[in-house]
DNA sequence: GCGCTTTCTGAAAATGTTTCCATCCAGTGC
DNA sequence: GCACTGGATGGAAACATTTTCAGAAAGCGC
């Protein structure tokens, strides 16, 4: 009830509270919990205990503003419930940790303007580094408003990375994580080829999704080199969910297209397009294979395993916080924002039974 | 270069760089960005003006440290990836968004010393609510634990929050937010003995795990209730996970296990199941029938898609979420602690094409 | 025993907000 | 015209910590 605080008003005791009952200064209780400059032993102990007792932590908010302070790295992600990337952010929240780093995790919910606002409170919580997840729609407001979000929080000390996107054009101050997207749909539209699969039912995904125009690309891509024409009629786009998948085939099954394969873009897509195929009475692989993209645990679940492209979306994670970590450490040299940090990660074919050659028939 | 800062030093802006800036003072600044306190239009126009040249965004750890701030609620949880707790952290962060508060994600791979460093780092935070997700074990020196963290929370202000797991005994300060997880396995289980299946391979889960044991013990009332033996021979434990399903029907099948039905722990446990009969060249459901428990998306992906226990886990994190706030906005009301706070929430069982009436034979 | 170095400790400034309290100014009633 | 009211604004304290700077104690050589 004096002019200062009366030590016990029921909130959570302060280091004044710790150095008051243990007879030594702010400072010096400061020092033995922080462990960044040398104290007797004597004062540890007198100090420790005291803290034991009130159990005592201290107050983050005023460490950060202080100057001391855990780092903070930010992941927003779409969908948290989406498998892919639940891994990423298990990497990125895995090396976090390990480094003693602390994670804020925020949907955005496809909605740009959500977007917008968490990489808004993102930068108010000061954190060292916002980590974007997810393919992009490839609008052409896109690159101005990331590059904004880049040098925005650039300006304030933090850094933008993102994370299975395509790369910023121009020197934007901004680190891409990467996978090989493209080279995947080839290797995995290539295996089919190979097979002897000539009509393949594709379904890359949302037409404006970046992801989704890699893979298509890829697929063409294989199918220029194995001299095989690509029928556009073959394509059908949609998001990248288990419903879309069920009806494309239904639709094509239903339309009278002829198909040998599908080229799903995504595992989950795929498992859609299995269950369309075994409700129209048709058998996989013996009457049309499948394969998938992602490698998600589903995959290796499915009947028959399904065949996909592995995408090392834990080990993106991994890296895109490795990324930030060491230039944080690095201090602030070379932040020029060239191709220096452009990542990108390998994929590559999972073969398992979900393909055959094609049945011969008349 | 004089005693007081100068006022672009590289870093973030100041709400002071702003009120110099609009020749203004620092407490207008500060109301027209809260809004909390009327303001002339001419003001609010000026410094706005300001903020946006600057690209000024207040810094949210002395905004918490003077007492504004926005609330955190910390949610704890085993495996980012898991997919029915994806769903629960999902809840949470959407409801948490709808209010304006952040949401803060930690991950303790089941290590408790782990769970306690992330608690007491939370508590630093001074997170108002620190949910934890997934089923607990029972080891006698967790209520203790939890018990503990409880009272720590709640001295600092903050409150602990139990989602999927029992509820703490005595006159604890937490909150627990369950489902009717014994009820859902005595249907599930009622399901299969209705159905005429007499023989019955339980897999659980861990002996330890009380998601496990209620489960256990739902099926056991269930055949109680039907007049029908239990056998704890057909019981077997093990991880929730793909491979502890696969094996355990493989083991049983290689004993000679005779079994027309397998009650699954878990939708992943089913999956694992279903392949390994398959791999015995058994038919599902035509020779043995299989249920999970969740109703994860997986479920309904399988085929033949699976029949389960819904529960009902992104309403447990609104709920969760939807409690922690009452009680803050509520004032400190009735924190008597009492059974007020320990909500249950329903299952009920999911029809699929996974069960049929066992096979007649010899 | 005295001065010098070394090592630890304490006082106080600084961090960026919010909010209480005081002040000022314009309008209003008489 | 004067006191008064009420709403908008400014000054400064408070929030809990870190860190710099200065000072005290202790050890050591001569």
């Amino acid at each position: 009830m004096s002019q200062r605080k009366a030590s016990n008003d029921a909130g959570r005791a302060t280091i004044r509270d710790v150095a008051e009952r243990a007879g030594v200064s702010v400072a010096s209780v400061s020092r033995v919990l922080s462990g960044n400059y040398p104290v007797s032993e004597d004062l540890r102990r007198k100090v420790m205990k005291v803290v034991r007792d009130l159990d005592y932590v201290t107050n983050a908010h005023a460490r950060s503003l202080a100057g001391g302070g855990t780092p903070t790295v930010a992941i927003l992600i779409n969908n948290i419930t989406g498998a892919a990337f639940a891994h990423v952010a298990k990497g990125v929240e895995g090396a976090a940790t390990l480094r003693g780093w602390l994670s804020l995790v925020g949907t955005t919910g496809d909605d740009p303007e959500r977007e917008l606002a968490l990489v808004n409170l993102m930068r108010q919580q000061g954190v060292a580094a916002v980590v974007l997840l997810g393919g992009a729609y490839d609008y052409d407001e896109y690159q101005l408003r990331m590059a904004r979000f880049a040098r925005s929080l650039d300006a304030a000390g933090s850094h933008l990375v993102l994370v299975g996107r395509p790369p910023l054009e121009g020197d934007v101050p901004a680190t891409t994580v990467d996978y090989d997207n493209e080279g995947g749909a080839y290797a995995m539209a290539s295996h089919l080829l190979s097979a002897g699969h000539r009509k393949v039912l594709v379904l890359p995904g949302h037409a404006e999704l970046t992801t989704a125009q890699g893979r298509l690309k890829g697929a063409r891509r294989a199918f220029d080199a194995y001299g095989v024409p690509f029928d556009p009629g073959m394509v059908r786009h949609g998001p990248y969910d288990y419903e879309h998948g069920y009806e494309a085939v239904e639709e094509a099954l239903g339309q009278g297209l002829d198909f040998t394969a599908v080229l799903a873009g995504t595992d989950v897509v795929a498992a859609g397009a299995m269950q369309a195929l075994r409700a129209a009475g048709l058998r996989v692989p013996e009457d049309v294979s499948i394969v998938g993209y992602d490698d998600i645990p589903l995959a290796s679940q499915l009947t028959p395993q399904l065949t996909t492209v592995h995408v090392p979306y834990e080990e993106m994670g991994r890296v895109a916080l490795r990324a930030v970590a060491d230039r944080r450490e690095g201090g602030t040299g070379r932040r020029k924002g060239g191709d220096g940090d452009h990542l990108v990660l390998g994929t590559h074919v999972v073969v398992r039974n979900s393909v055959q050659p094609p049945a011969r028939r008349g």
